[in-house]
DNA sequence: ACTCCATTGCACACGAGCGTGCAATGGAGT
DNA sequence: ACTCCATTGCACGCTCGTGTGCAATGGAGT
């Protein structure tokens, strides 16, 4: 009953290196299972995801003591990755819409792996998820709202609910099965622009020149 | 074990009136409170439904026999609303920009009623409001196409796509919790459009006809 | 007063998912 | 061979929501 280690303990004892090295092997695959499994089933039990992990129940409990555990870690790397892309993208002597063009390019391509989130957002853990994407609504509303200020976005909803639709609206795309043909980067950074009000031609030729780069 | 009547039944008998009439009248409070819960926690129970309605756990099973029931009505009706504000509004010889804006309007004031269409369409019951969606679905996916030949959408998503991100868009907005300001109608309705690939200053003028109609 | 009947207030059985405990297995490192 | 230790397999107990059964209540219509 004393100090709870939930996840990584005794680092710096460093076992012999490979045996140490299966089991995080194990919690990565449980990790990555998790987050596609959970993506397109936000009610999937403990058992379905170790099913899918190709381990057992118990195994899963090995390494995360309860499901919320797990569910809280998959939310903390996503917000945390989607944190850093921002960081990297995001500079104050750049224009808003080239830097949102930019962020949503590098997005993309990832944008599978946050499904988990959109998906989570609803249902049960509504409010520690969404105190984990304060962060990144903060930076996004106020690149929104620079972007405003530049009268290179438009007005038509206030900056904040505005950042979250154009980048909602990334995850949308991405999140839609039957999509008859693939959609591609550009496509997914022209409707965010768009929806940030962008012009239509302004929009393409960003795209596209972040497209080919 | 016979003719298993899920709802409305023996009609035209037609009891005393308002004996029945007391039996509608508590089966309506418990579809719209249910409308509302289910809306803001998909996974809420019969349980909490019955208390939101004022009743007890097993008035509810009364009115519908499994929750299944319950949420498939919830479903039909607001599909059914969406396609009749669709028909009234979809016309051939109006410019499908003009027809879109009128939907949105249309919709607009009723958009937190079918809050509990987007929350469930994930979760559970994907596939069984997939199919009541498929109507809605078609006739915005042949609207939207219209508005891409007649060069008043962009191409940017195929047209099917396109048409949900757009409607989508609309609950989005009625959605967001937290929002600073309230957003009206016409917020809504030029989102939506810039979504379709509208210019910006199209999109303006159109809302701002509709909403001073 | 008498009769319907919607509602209530318990009772229960059932299933599903969670989290835990413990002995057994088996592979990799020494 | 011997030792770790991650994993397994099966045992529980627990909670929670579902759906059903049945007698009791009470109000509204006759």
């Amino acid at each position: 009953m004393l100090l709870r280690c939930t996840g990584m303990c005794n680092y710096g004892v460093m076992v012999t290196e490979s045996a140490r090295g299966a089991k995080d092997e194990t919690r990565k695959r449980i990790l990555d299972v998790a987050r596609e499994v959970l993506g397109q089933n936000p009610d999937a039990g403990m058992g379905d995801i170790a099913a899918a992990a190709g381990v057992v129940r118990r195994t899963v409990y090995g390494h995360f003591p309860a499901r919320a555990d797990l569910v809280r870690t998959l939310a903390e790397q996503a917000a945390e990755e989607i944190v850093v892309v921002l960081a990297e993208v995001n500079a104050d002597d750049v224009p808003a819409d080239v830097v949102w063009t930019r962020f949503v390019t590098r997005l993309w391509p990832l944008a599978h792996r946050y499904r988990v989130l959109l998906a989570l957002r609803r249902g049960e853990h509504g409010d520690e998820i969404h105190t984990l994407l304060e962060t990144v609504d903060r930076i996004l509303a106020d690149l929104t709202r620079r972007g405003q200020e530049a009268q290179l976005f438009g007005r038509h909803l206030p900056a904040d609910l505005l950042g979250r639709m154009a980048y909602s609206a990334v995850f949308a795309i991405a999140d839609d099965r039957r999509a008859g043909v693939a959609v591609d980067a550009e496509a997914a950074t022209i409707t965010s622009l768009l929806v940030l009000g962008v012009p239509p031609s302004r929009a393409h030729e960003l795209a596209h020149l972040s497209g080919s780069r």
